[in-house]
DNA sequence: CATGAATGAGGTTTCATTCAT
DNA sequence: AATGAATGAAACCTCATTCAT
């Protein structure tokens, strides 16, 4: 019965896969560091998976399909005012980037170009479904006078930046906790998006 | 003797394998690839580098002294007020980034780990210096009074987060210029950092 | 309990693997391959067969055996006149060959070296076994008369060339039918051979 | 200079292949082996051939061009009558077959599928041209009434299937000679397609 | 009677690198 | 200043096979 504890072993793959697809590359990661983290040998892999490519893409789903499960509620007006949807979306994405499992996120940058052109199509359609969201929550917010006549693309493009690059970053901030942190990013953004009670001219000082 | 054509050709190679690390990272390019970008054989690489670990960290370390030597003079007072300041550091790293003769960027995030130890001590701190430019910007502006009293690390990051993935999204921005996308990037940070005439809680609408 | 099902299963599994061998040949062919075909898993051989190599001395045997049981009474004088046991020899081998369930034949040429010394031997036996019947027809005919005085080893040999390698050109014949394919090489056999009621010399005209 | 040794190199490397893909078969065969016997590392065949379907297809390329080549001028008329031409082209294939640089021939059935669809269909046009000669003389020779009226197709096969099989029993025919074999194939296909002086019926005595 | 899980040998191929020229 | 020729390490992957269940 290919059920228990196939799962399982598959999943630990993922795991392992997707830290070191991240620490050295996917490239740089041959399937025999994979294998021996994960502790049998190289060939065992292609019981489970089909080649070094799918694996990829599983850990790339993967990500993309928590990320998108967990925030896309937010996408939806009766889920708060914008600037709270703002700050929920913020905080777990950040939690997701930097807690216990891990997402690698910059990864989907960096490796598409190695996936097959029809899996690169469903990562993609993932990760623009996930840009989505932030974005309704952006032009929801717009049109509800919170946040200012903003280009929403960019809008989503800068914020995301501050969410994604915070892995690399997070380790050399010393002290900071990770709600400190996220709480940083939404202020950040929130100032920047806000609308003036008083109107303010961006001229230099 | 190594003359005029022997360090033409020296940055030929280095223009051309800086392009191709971007586009398939350091270990997807292969020194046949760059040879042959280059239009001659393999083997005639090792007449102007050690090995491929050298073209690495010379491709990093040229990307980093242009930045630092094009932006440092803004680490000092003298260069203008605050706002200016970081409005010219947007812009000059922004046209780096995009321009003509791109920066590579985030390579110095993924690919530090190839460098030999001593070749990484140095690229570091050449990526400290550059930092340390901003950060200056950033304190010079709290103490000014232009700037809220903000964590200034973590405004260095979120700022450079914006710059360095510009490269990732600029092309797919489809209409924005160049300059549109830098001032872009300066008022969201303004917005986000400057001191407010009238007081305002981050409270939630 | 080996009971019918166990043989019938085992059959097929040689039905199967003898096609697979000969359209990609035995290296070529995978125990995967040949489970795939049965419909269930690799290792499942192995309660049928001992290893790769038994099956393809299994394949070769049982299509020597079937040959040589099916046409070892033409070896006896009492089946007929020799034209009459060449014509039935040729006929009868033509539809094991491009019949129903086809035998492979020049699997034997090929894929001999691939058999365990002691396998071997019995495959060359069984070959040789049938080499001596159409043999003994040809000898049989020229002591009665009925063909030339000719090399019997090579006409043994030119003959079975041309059934043998009926397989690969039947099917790109278009229009012939199986026994219009028989009667053609036998008329060409027999004209090649027979005693001429009229000398002639092969001199070129 | 990549020529003079390059290219003995390249033909060194092919000789090797071609008779290691007759022993062993394609699949049989890995490049280990094809080095092995050409006195250097596995790796090197690259930079001769981009890979091992490349050698196969150049063997088999080779093979073919040559036969073609050397018979070519028989297709024609006037390079005898037809009874000549047949002894000319059976001599000529013969020695090819079973002479110093021998061809492979039966290659050419088996390994077929292992190549590149477009190299293919090189061979495979190359295969019909050869084809196409000897059916030139069948069909001048009926023309011109040394032959019978006999089914050209079907002729050329099993004349082919002869020339073809010497190469399996040339060694085990013992104490015969390449003319002597060769003058028996000449005069076993001439007798069985000859026109008849005396009308003769195929029927049985 | 059949699958699950794993392995070790070996195959093709790529690649950085060397040394001679 | 560049190519020719070769190599050894290591990558991905396939495959026959084993043993437990």
């Amino acid at each position: 019965m290919k059920n228990r504890k196939y799962e399982a072993q598959k999943n630990e793959i993922l795991e392992v896969a997707r830290t070191l697809f991240w620490e050295k590359g996917y490239d740089g990661t041959s399937l025999k560091d994979i294998a021996g983290a994960c502790g049998f040998e190289n060939t065992n892999l292609y019981y489970y998976y089909k080649n070094k490519e799918e694996i990829l893409f599983e850990a790339l789903r993967i990500e993309l399909d928590t990320l998108v499960n967990d925030t896309k509620y937010l996408g939806k007006k009766d889920s708060g005012s914008p600037v709270e949807r703002l700050k929920s979306f913020i905080d777990i994405e950040l939690k997701k980037h930097l807690g216990e499992h891990r997402l690698q996120g910059m990864l989907i940058d960096s490796e598409l170009r190695k996936l097959d052109p029809r899996h690169r199509r469903k990562i993609v359609s993932l990760r623009d479904k996930h840009d989505a969201i932030l974005s309704q929550i952006i032009t929801d917010g717009i049109n509800h006078g919170d946040f200012r006549d903003i280009n929403v693309k960019l809008t989503v493009y800068t914020i995301s930046s501050a969410i994604i690059r915070s892995r690399i970053w997070f380790s050399s901030s010393g002290t900071i906790s990770l709600p400190e942190y996220s709480d940083f990013i939404f202020q950040f953004a929130l100032n920047a998006i806000r609308s003036d009670p008083v109107p303010r001219s961006g001229k230099m000082s």
